[in-house]
DNA sequence: TCCATTTACGCAAACGTTTGCGGTGACGAT
DNA sequence: ATCGTCACCGCAAACGTTTGCGTAAATGGA
């Protein structure tokens, strides 16, 4: 039980006048003499007074609340993306509710709904990597409701969404790799029903087509889990036949970090024998032996621009469909730069 | 606008009852004939009825929403904390709220402040490395709001609160290096304000102590910002001296780290000559070469006890002080052990 | 002195929900 | 015909706030 804030009526009852004075004077409303607002405002301030976010919510029908539904929070890119997001809130004076669904789309759904009868002003979300049906967003969208997708964009046309260049960042990886004189290149693929997965094996595809390389089919191992052990399994396996690969471009930093550790145990050297590229730029990537050149992208930024995109909806109560793309940044290491 | 979503009132016109009526029907309430009662729950359910959880908490003066605020959410730690709140919450029906202060003490106070505007039902703080003045906590506890915090404890009597076992935690990082063989440990401390910091040194103290080795006010080198770059710095001068220790025990990983990157730019090898510890088993602590000791803290387990706490505490309106006490683990790897 | 205007405030409804209390009608018993 | 007993339901207040409208007193002008 919250004891004791003192409300609007406990002032206008200490004072003798009614709540409709108080809140008037205290809004700085015209009608209202200099005398009683200036009592009003002492008393309040004496009270400590603080207006009810929920009354208010329930009155104007406006909570300045955003809900942010993440697939995971101990997660470096997403709790990079989180941090944007609070900001963004944050000095637009609004609150953030977070959820992460595990992954799991039934969680999803229940926690979509739970967000919605909490009265959220809007939704900021990155989907898990199970759902296949978007319909909870659908339903929304369709009554009208803001939502801005972040990340992993669904499958619904003319949403709000921001995005990094997974393309471009996957392209630049790779083109570094022959640029370093790497021939034969390994993709340890992301999951096939996300859409950066998508775009990175696009920009692989396209990298080595401009070099005029083959694109080997078997060259594209999925690691949909995107753990260290995935890799790691895959990559030795791979590496201790004869056929094998002269770099490895991973959809993301656990999975490259998994291909450095299986290369070590082989006993192949990183980056003189094989080349490794990795995606995200975790922290850790830059703290392995040997440091890890990875494709950057720009957690915080997508944050507050999915906030920024968020707002507008909301306050023009338009949803003009844009996707924002963000720039990657190759970030260049060791563990793919051969020694001249 | 939250257009159309379909409220008790609706239901009630389209029926031809009163709200009270539908009220009781969707809750089983006695004194509602079957027919209604089948009525009312068909229509809800085509009418995909929610109830308005803000109206809720006006009403019943509970708003089933727990706040949270701690330094930064871009942290493994943190994060890992915030997870096992999210589930804690998930399960008993509460909504979590995030508030990041970025280790900043204003902020804090403001957060604390809007949070409560927003009603929630309890609160779950680290609080920020510059806090000095607890009062804004204080006035809370006073009026019986009940808060429980997590690894970092206020200057307040009588809290409830997790943590996990520091001393103990450093203790058996500083015997561990002894016991490796190594006698001259330096200490990287955390930020003096912190009790952490103080439970970690003292820790560090009583390990030397107990060994009969003794404690040099010189080997304690506060590192206040815990970043790598910090560390380093001091490192590099250390090592560079001729009064060299042989071991390092820091008061967090991103430390120890940058204990390893010094060690490593000079030339000297780890383990073989200078032993690491780390504290907290970041991520990335098993993937950096060598692979580092560290002290693991249950993160998760910390906000899932965090939350039961603060339940208990809202649930029975009583706040008994406590202080819970979580074990830490060592994980010995290979920056402390001398190949033998 | 009287009317018109302004100043300063209160009433009541509304947001969506719950709940104590009261009321209506049907029915059986007397 | 009267009464009591149910089963079923509605009224109204309450949570804290805002706001259109109404109204009293005070002021101004003639």
């Amino acid at each position: 039980m919250n004891l004791g804030q003192a409300t609007i009526k406990d002032i206008a009852k200490a004072l003798n006048v009614s709540p409709s004075t108080v809140s008037r004077a205290l809004k700085d409303y015209p009608g209202i003499s200099e005398e009683t607002r200036k009592k009003v405002k002492d008393l309040a301030e004496e009270l400590n007074y603080r207006p009810n976010a929920v009354a208010l919510s329930l009155r104007q029908s406006k909570s300045f609340t955003l809900g942010v539904i993440v697939p995971e929070v101990v997660h470096f890119f997403f709790s990079t993306v989180i941090s944007g997001i609070e900001e963004g809130a944050l000095v637009n004076g609004y609150n953030v509710i977070l959820c992460q669904t595990n992954e799991q789309y039934e969680r999803e759904v229940k926690m979509v709904d739970t967000m919605i009868s909490s009265q959220i002003d809007g939704l900021l979300v990155s989907h898990s990597r199970e759902t296949k049906d978007f319909s909870h967003f659908k339903r929304l969208l369709d009554r009208n409701f803001p939502i801005v997708f972040f990340d992993r964009l669904p499958e619904i046309e003319n949403t709000v969404s921001v995005i990094v260049d997974d393309f471009m960042g996957a392209y630049d990886a790779v083109a570094h790799l022959i640029l370093q004189g790497y021939r034969d290149v390994l993709h340890l693929a992301g999951p096939k029903n996300l859409k950066i997965s998508e775009q990175r094996l696009s920009g692989y595809r396209k990298a080595l087509q401009d070099a005029g390389l083959p694109v080997r089919e078997d060259r594209i191992i999925p690691c949909p889990n995107g753990t260290l052990e995935e890799s790691q399994t895959h990559c030795s396996l791979l590496f201790s036949g004869t056929d094998r690969p002269d770099a490895v471009f991973a959809s993301n930093d656990m999975a490259a970090a998994g291909a450095i550790e299986a290369l070590k145990a082989l006993g192949i050297s990183v980056p003189e024998t094989v080349g490794v590229v990795g995606f995200s730029n975790w922290q850790f990537s830059s703290m392995i032996a040997p440091p890890m050149t990875t494709v950057a992208q720009p957690g915080f930024e997508m944050g507050s621009r999915a906030v920024s995109l968020l707002l507008q909806c909301i306050e023009s109560g338009k949803y003009n469909p844009t996707t924002e793309v963000l720039p990657t940044a190759l970030i260049p290491r060791a563990s793919s730069q051969r020694k001249k």
